[in-house]
DNA sequence: CAGATTATTATGTCTATACATAATATCAAG
DNA sequence: CTTGATATTATGTATAGACATAATAATCTG
């Protein structure tokens, strides 16, 4: 029963989606465990354990030891968002990136930025092909990122300058629809009362904050990515 | 030099972040080979292989065979999005689930179906603690999924049949804010003009279309998620 | 029979070795 | 000086064997 076609992790894990999607494995069905399957492709049981568990990343499989290895009931759709830095978005999509500092100010910091002391507060315009594409309101922590008190920010944008300055370990990001307000709309260039799509975004270097960012998208905005099950196009 | 300390692959992808972020490996800076690595840290390489390899998967690190691993120039953060199931998602938040079916009928499929037979269109209403949570707007394709044809979808969703009955191999995802027309104004109980967020996913098996839906949230929904550079706690 | 203890089992991971592959560097020939 | 063959190098992956770990099943004990 030795099938010895199946030589790389990527075949098995062809074979083990094929059989899924055939319902020859139905969900919730308990799959043999790596040692016959190992067996019956003809294969060492780390290169099914390779296979196996990059499915089980994408969640189409559960596994738990001893336990063996299901096909998951449920298939949670997982779905990764590159986040790049603005400047890229812009020319990824072949438009001429341009950048305007709206506004530079030592102010009392919000909650969402975890301190007491002064912040350094940004409004910054994103422009693709001369035309609003984003607004960036942020506050940065400068207990944590001192630095950027020196930084004009009026030529490169925080955006642009934290990820190169100040890596983070950990964040939290989150997506909204809301209706302009006024002083968004102008920055845009838009009707008040269109709807926008806004992330929030909160960085953290371990325990201190380094900065919390609002970007207001203007109207017709479109996040966009594929979902699949651990299988790219061949 | 050996350091026997760092025997698993996890406590090497530590030791890996925390130079990084100590600067000890700046953005752009080639790192030291798996060998030397596998040297330094007491470990196979095998091992030191497995621990770069999910921080480039992360984006963290940049890969390249004989030009080696360089730590990235601009961290691409990646937050990966759960797509559960509307019930789950729903009771996930610790509030009682509701459906109700708003539209059943059999009407020329919509280009983005791929298709030019008829299809089922479907809308639906998913309520949590008795509010309206989100409009479904749904065609499903009947060449693929034939069976849909002899369902009511008036007890459990398209949402929830679907996932257990016509799994698909890719899909495609996006996010925008819109303003809330007449139709869903109504069907959400809030005023036209809102800002809603919209989700359109289709999905396909194989080559042949599934299913498209448009799913939109009443206002003030959030979509909420962790960034991280593959470190879980601890 | 309930509760604690001890197998058993499947996955998780490490090691050492080997070969494959892609990208670069080197060098010889035209 | 350019072109093309060849060597070198770092990553990618496979293998067999071993031990670790978690969760379940079986068994012993009061």
């Amino acid at each position: 029963m030795s099938d010895p076609q199946f030589k790389s992790w990527q075949a098995i894990q062809a074979e083990v989606l094929r059989r899924i999607h055939a319902r020859d494995w139905p969900p919730g069905h308990t799959i043999p465990n790596e040692v016959d399957l190992a067996r019956e492709f003809g294969c060492a049981r780390a290169t099914v354990n390779r296979a196996l568990q990059s499915l089980a990343d994408s969640g189409l499989l559960e596994r738990r030891r001893k336990a063996g290895t299901r096909v998951a009931l449920h298939p949670v759709g997982k779905a990764t968002l590159d986040i790049p830095v603005l400047r890229q978005e812009i020319e990824t999509r072949s438009m001429t990136y341009g950048y305007r500092l709206v506004e530079r100010a030592l102010a009392c910091a919000p909650a969402a930025l975890g301190t007491d002391k002064t912040a350094l507060h940004l409004i910054a315009l994103h422009y693709a092909d001369d035309v609003p594409y984003v607004v960036e309101d942020r506050w940065i922590n400068l207990t944590s990122v001192p630095a950027a008190a020196e930084q004009p920010f009026d030529r490169i944008s925080a955006n642009e300058w934290l990820v190169i300055t100040a890596p983070y370990t950990n964040g939290d990001i989150s997506f909204t629809a809301e209706v302009a307000g006024a002083e968004q709309a102008r920055l845009l260039n838009t009707d008040t009362g269109a709807a926008v799509f806004v992330i929030d975004r909160t960085t953290w270097d371990h325990d201190q904050t380094i900065t919390t960012v609002r970007l207001t998208y203007a109207p017709g905005y479109r996040i966009h990515t594929a979902i699949g099950t651990g299988m790219t196009a061949k």
